[in-house]
DNA sequence: GAAGGGCCTTTGAG
DNA sequence: ACTCAAAGGCCCT
């Protein structure tokens, strides 16, 4: 990588950019010692951090281009402060800030997001991860950094043109027909996955909803890790049993419940809560 | 109408 | 070799 340009960033509040890439948020970035690689967007980047120096490496031109790309991307915009008082109200995920601290919500593109949860439906980490990249590989853009060869996630066009079958072969099973149904949809135009964004919570998420294998958890995890709605509160699995465990909640409860108990402790930055829960139930349950 | 159960593909862990 | 769970959603009763 010596040929190309290292950017040395530096960032002034709490960043830990392994916690961040490794919490079953994006599943396409690797690690390779202290390095990590992924796409954003068109581009290459490769990260490396020492304390609060991020050194960035990349295909994508422009210095202040790329300042602008990783930090949107790494949502630098958020005072985390301010976030772990405002979550930080019982021992429990005083716990998790203070073992993940730096973790980030991270602002992925949309569509991307997408299909990554279509894929997460009664999978796994490893296996979406393994899905995700059989997709990109196959259908993508390749990108070279150094040594290292990355691919641009595939546009809806693109996999709308391809149909339901040759995702099958990719052995991403029955969310293959989910996949391919929803590229068609937004290929089309049907329904402006980037427009979410600016519409309130509520409605956004029942516009996602529509979409066929998109339910209350993958659209709460697109409005999270994609649309800036920091309230979507994903309730997975390892949540439900996390809420259940360490918050005494009734394991009754309708998915909506779990939200609405959610909300009410944590607000605005329930999202936040839940991804330090989530990381703390997978590495320290 | 809502609540519960079966089913869907494949993988990796135990 | 076998069972089970996996960042779920849909369809049927």
């Amino acid at each position: 990588m010596a040929e190309h340009e290292i950017i040395e960033l530096n960032i002034g509040q709490p960043l830990d950019i392994r916690h961040s890439l490794e919490s079953g948020q994006v599943f396409r970035w690797q690690r390779q010692e202290d390095w990590h690689y992924g796409v954003i967007g068109e581009n290459l980047i490769a990260l490396c951090q020492f304390g609060s120096v991020l050194k960035i490496v990349h295909d994508a031109g422009e210095t202040q281009h790329v300042i602008d790309l990783v930090s949107k991307f790494l949502r630098l915009d958020d005072n985390i402060e301010e976030i772990y008082s405002v979550i930080g109200t019982d021992e429990r995920i005083k716990e998790a800030i203070s073992a993940y601290r730096g973790l980030r919500i991270l602002r992925q593109d949309p569509w991307e997001c997408l299909i990554g949860f279509i894929c997460s439906a009664n999978s796994n980490i490893p296996r979406i991860s393994s899905s995700m990249r059989s997709i990109a590989y196959n259908y993508g853009a390749k990108r070279t950094l150094g040594l290292f060869e990355g691919y641009v996630f595939p546009s809806a066009e693109d996999i709308a043109s391809l149909g339901e079958t040759p995702l099958r072969e990719l052995k991403i099973g029955f969310r293959a027909r989910y996949i391919a149904r929803v590229a068609e949809i937004i290929a089309a135009g049907k329904l402006d996955l980037y427009g979410l964004k600016y519409m309130p919570y509520e409605e956004a998420k029942e516009e996602l909803k529509s979409l066929p294998g998109i339910g209350d958890k993958v659209a709460d995890c697109v409005l999270l890790f994609s649309l800036d709605k920091l309230e979507a509160c994903p309730i997975d699995r390892w949540i439900r049993r996390a809420f259940e465990d360490w918050y005494l909640i009734d394991s009754r409860f309708k998915y909506e419940e779990f939200y609405k108990w959610a909300f009410d402790k944590w607000g605005g930055f329930a999202g936040y809560a839940q991804q330090y829960l989530f990381q703390s139930r997978r590495l320290a349950p």
